[in-house]
DNA sequence: ACTATCGGATAGTGCCGCTGTCCATAGCGA
DNA sequence: TCGCTATGGACAGCGGCACTATCCGATAGT
């Protein structure tokens, strides 16, 4: 288990933690005090990592995630549901103008004849951000979601691409939760870099943007030694 | 403060809280124990929520936020920082592969001609989320990144289109802070309807999302349209 | 044989977002 | 004027979460 660590870079009570909440299944029990760990292993802890660290989810939703992945028969269709509704926020926006802002949702799906069904957590979570929207007196930012539905067809076809091109059933699985869960914090990220494209082209700054200057700490090096393996090559061209 | 705790639909306690923690503003004291609130403390409340809740903002990053609305003087293009760095995740997946990630990143930034500071918390997150990708061994993730850029440029865009269209300057920084803070969980939700109808064309055999939430077994068959109910509640056995 | 380490189990820690309690004060009806 | 209730503020406590520290019996190595 410390090599595991060692490898991995979490450390050993946090193994041990996974472990216990089952999203890291137990190593082969070589002895009474001894269990070895594969491959396998390590890469279920950096999926794990990944998931928590950059997807943000929470250990529960990290662990049925991660049940639907290995569950070998389970439709894509579920992977994605499970995916989906683990990054969606549990706790809406209390409904205080019922009806009204499913309404909007509603009728843009039927504009763009979208098939989503009732249940669609993205369906109930777009209906609570418009009636924030229309909560904070600002209704206008309702007139946002065409555009963000374009947008978002976009995100989907080229995530669905992306899944397709798999080979294996259980690769197509890992990808669909990778995909949803990690791709709302690469749109995100893309998302405020291309706003500040944009805020620089409307308003042309003089003065650079604070956000160099106001962001002192975090680039901290942390010189660790390249131990992890790049079995796949990073030489892509762009 | 019963009063507008009534009308607002927040507990007292967590009114009391909030103020506690600077993020409402004190009433005006009309005498030792009682305290006038008006229509701009029912707005901040509902926009306090509006960011905690929908949002998901922490209170401390609600707190800098909103003292960035209030901050008559400050520029734009700090305010729209300070929003993204409210939605940026702090914790970022530890970079075992330096430079990697962010070449690509930089890469993608000179393609599109973007204008991006070195700072932009989005070149961090983006860069965590290839890295990220690259660890868990699935580079081919990585070229989602050029879609998904086309995506979030329609995205910005429109987004700065409904700032400009504010009149006053409170206005342009509450928008600001709503569209930037907001606009990620209305994105994430109309991408997961989107990733639903895309599927649903790709593979006409959907499930319900219901069948999912009720964790079916991994023969679950599932063979039915999701066509075939319309609003009936989670009812997954026909 | 002896010590160091291993795995597992259990309890504890720190943070966060509230929430419950207490108290001096003040409005208000009798 | 006298209670009675309600208010606002200060402070402590709570529950959940993601770890983290401690202990313990069982080996593995020497």
């Amino acid at each position: 288990m410390s090599e595991l660590s060692r490898v991995s870079g979490v450390p050993v009570p946090s193994v041990k933690y996974y472990l216990r909440e089952g999203l890291l299944p137990a190593g082969r029990r070589a002895a009474a005090n001894q269990a070895d760990y594969g491959d396998e292993h390590v890469a279920r802890l950096r999926l794990i990592r990944a998931l928590l660290d950059v997807g943000g989810l929470s250990v529960a939703s990290a662990r049925e995630v991660l049940a639907a992945v290995d569950d070998e028969g389970r439709p894509l269709a579920s992977v994605f549901d499970v995916a989906q509704r683990s990054v969606s926020r549990a706790d809406l926006y209390s409904v205080r103008t019922p009806g009204v802002a499913e309404e909007r949702i509603d009728a843009l799906v039927a504009e763009r004849n979208w098939h989503v069904s009732p249940g669609n957590p993205g369906r109930i979570g777009a209906a609570g951000v418009v009636n924030a929207f229309l909560h904070i007196n600002r209704p206008e930012l309702v007139d946002l979601l065409d555009r963000y539905a374009d947008a978002a067809e976009i995100v989907a076809q080229a995530d669905l691409a992306a899944v397709a091109g798999q080979e294996d059933v259980a690769g197509m699985a890992e990808t669909v939760v990778a995909g949803t869960v990690l791709g709302d914090a690469m749109f995100a990220a893309l998302r405020r870099m291309a706003q500040e494209h944009v805020t620089s082209r409307l308003y042309p700054v003089s003065a650079d943007s604070s956000a160099a200057a106001s962001h002192p700490g975090p680039d901290d090096p942390a010189p660790r030694t390249a131990a992890s393996r790049t079995s796949t090559p990073p030489t892509w061209t762009p």
